[in-house]
DNA sequence: GGTATTTTGTACTGGTCGGTAAATATATAG
DNA sequence: CTATATATTTACCGACCAGTACAAAATACC
């Protein structure tokens, strides 16, 4: 779908890929709404057709972006639910979260958050569709930490979802402190501060 | 400026004081250019030139309603500074901000947080106003932490302005959370939790 | 009453939004 | 070569944006 897989006809002039690479950096940057068709066609290095011939229209290219963002930008997610432990867990999430929000080659912040944070009313699908998928994430970290009891890794009087917001306060707290010019080296700070309440907490 | 002061000519068929906290509700749900002028008046019930007369612009309407937002819903911030201990002034933000974040009377989150979190280029000054505001809040907290060191009510190892951070990314997040529908309880579950992680790292 | 002053309702402006029609350009297939 | 298929370029569409001109309406002052 997004490969050039067509032998027939002109050829395409430009990489869907790399295109999609900055369009999810358009949109990182200026949000959903914020985002201009010519300020993504001209990030892109297309013209407005090319882009709706290859991505459908500007929502469309932006559920792409965003799982280009899931598996590259916030790739650190699913790795740290793979931990053996729900505490080693914890640590790659929280740190994880303060490098990608901090990442001097990237927008700051996160796109799950700021991609569509509030919007008009046209919007709302795109909004909804973000407050799903940070639920979602944090809705796998209540269940890895429930495994993590069952396992006995973790006390059976812990308040998993409760836990798990906790974490998702974290997350998404630094990003927004990111967004606002917060180093990288203070977001480490603060991740290591979480981090020990977490211990704590369990 | 607000109050209905003249005497001569027609007067206003509007409450000011009123229609201000309107623009409040809908730029708090909506975001600042989320929120269009029909948005607006229609909330308001007026339209666009008595809008235009009474509030200048909707850049103008949007700080005005920053001002209210930061006396009546976020007015849990400046008291909390005014606590006597360290400690007491993190409980008061915390929970304050626990409270304020899923107020069922009120949109849920943060106004300073969602109404310009990313924009356009066009309201790039309104979104740098919010940077400021917010890092203005996390300085004070700062500054109460480091009185409460000069006090001896802190221990002088403990790095204020990352505490300070610390505390802004639980405000910040918890109002991300809030925003995505999380519970009031769940809310205070979390900040109690973070208010035992200050208790340790102090 | 009449006049000055302000607000109101309506209609409009130029500009930008997301999205597309139509023509041209570039490739393959025969 | 011709025919077909796809991509690119340019120009355009209706809708909406923030903001305003203008005239009617409602008050106070005289």
């Amino acid at each position: 779908m997004t490969g050039n897989t067509n032998t027939i006809g002109r050829p395409r002039a430009f990489d869907v890929d790399k295109a999609l690479q900055k369009a999810l950096e358009v949109f990182w940057e200026k949000g959903y709404e914020g985002t201009s068709l010519p300020d993504l066609t001209e990030a892109m290095g297309i013209n407005k057709p090319s882009l709706y011939a290859a991505f459908g229209n500007k929502e469309q290219l932006f559920l792409k972006a965003i799982e280009l963002y899931e598996n590259r930008p916030c790739g650190f997610f699913q790795p740290a639910l793979l931990q053996p432990t729900a505490y080693l867990m914890a640590e790659h999430m929280l740190f994880g979260a303060a490098a990608a929000s901090s990442d001097p080659n990237t927008p700051k912040g996160c796109l799950m958050v700021q991609g569509a944070l509030t919007c008009s009313d046209n919007a709302n699908s795109v909004k909804q569709m973000l407050i799903e998928k940070r639920r979602g994430g944090e809705l796998q970290v209540q269940q890895r930490l429930e495994r993590a009891q069952a396992e006995g890794d973790l006390a059976a009087d812990v308040d998993c979802a409760a836990l798990a917001c906790f974490i998702g306060v974290q997350l998404h707290g630094m990003s927004i402190q990111a967004a606002s010019g917060t180093s990288s080296e203070r977001l480490h700070q603060v991740a290591a501060i979480a981090l020990q309440a977490f211990k704590n907490a369990t």
